[in-house]
DNA sequence: TATATTTATTGAACATTGTTCATTACTTTT
DNA sequence: AAAAGTAATGAACAATGTTCAATAAATATA
């Protein structure tokens, strides 16, 4: 039967449409003032169709969510090629920089916004698999550069969590607007500052 | 005319009636939770009321920001006190990590909520005293720690902002509920050790 | 004190939002 | 060609932020 397999296909494709014009006006007009009548304008369906293919915001939030996790996660694989662990453990938070700088919404659903976090807590799912995998691939790199001799009588897990905040922290005062209590310089330039005294703090150990 | 200044008074009490209502609310049943209506009902005013002495929720939101604010200084001007630079530096991140742990909604509504910067930016209040006021305290001390020989060979600003970015990401993701991808251990717990591993790694320097 | 004026409070009314669901239009099967 | 099934629709509802003419209360004036 191919008619129910064109169907599913048809179905993935309408619903990634919905997600393509959601993310559109997001960037477009900010996130907050996207509306599910918006996004069915823009994609020249009802706002019923919509209602169709996604439960209701809270799970389209969450699927413009997981494309930004997809994203990242892509920008950050290639990175495991790198053997020594320092080095990659410091390519990773300049990807990291760098996608937060280059993606400010994004950045703000991904990290900063309840709506994603709680539409998993509707579903039931109480695992963030996203969140997860992104953290697995720190881990593991801190991991080996304990082993390697870093970071000497830290434990891994406290240490991954200090290090992925530490970088979060300065990348999101500058998604969500608080960095203005420093404004001798743009704040770009600030956090990728910011970011290298990290690192060279980092080298260090 | 001491009527005048009697209105005066009572209108500044009104806005605090208003705001502590907002604000027990606020804990209650969330911050998204709370509309203009309960906030009126709370405090048995009208709605209308509330419109007269706040121009619009963002300037609610805003002035609970800024009570939260004057809080969390008012914790931290003790500890100038202390005299050891870097004892200090420690002993104000972990006041700032007690009250992130302690006061989550607060500190969502003080980081990471938009509106009340976007109140700001509408009263073409172009600057953010509040958090220039936290952040010169926090400036001033890592200035004190960089005369006194620690940080060696790093920059005022940037290592000012990164220290802040640093304690703010630990705590950033606890209430904004991104802690899940670390189960093993309840996020409080997480977050505490993860500060300790960052004063542990200031220590050295 | 009685009246006029100013100030404070009110809540009905409006626009906009997320959301639902009976109805309509279209596809596929018989 | 008709029946059955699937997809798309948008009017209607409830809840929200917000406004503003009308009301009530307080103060100033005579």
């Amino acid at each position: 039967m191919g008619v129910a397999e064109r169907k599913l296909r048809e179905k993935e494709q309408l619903k990634n449409l919905i997600l393509s014009g959601a993310k559109k006006l997001f960037l477009e007009k900010g996130i907050e003032k996207t509306t599910i009548r918006n996004i069915a304008d823009e994609i020249d369906y009802s706002i019923g169709t919509v209602y169709v293919y996604f439960k209701d915001k809270d799970e389209i939030f969450n699927g413009l969510h997981s494309q930004g996790f997809q994203q990242l996660r892509s920008l950050m694989l290639p990175l495991l090629k790198v053997n020594d662990p320092m080095e990659r453990l410091k390519a990773l938070g300049h990807i990291y920089v760098d996608f937060a700088l280059d993606n400010p919404d994004m950045y703000e659903l991904m990290f900063s916004m309840k709506a994603p976090m709680a539409y998993l807590e509707k579903a039931r799912m109480d695992e963030w698999n996203e969140g997860q995998a992104t953290f697995e691939i720190l881990r593991k790199t801190v991991g080996d550069c304990l082993e390697k001799g870093h970071f000497q009588g830290h434990q891994l897990n406290p240490l991954t969590y200090l290090i992925w905040g530490t970088v979060h922290g300065i990348c999101s005062f500058n998604s969500n607007g608080r960095i203005m209590c420093v404004q001798e310089e743009p704040s770009e330039e600030l956090v990728r500052s910011s970011y290298e005294e990290f690192t060279s703090l980092m080298e260090r150990f």
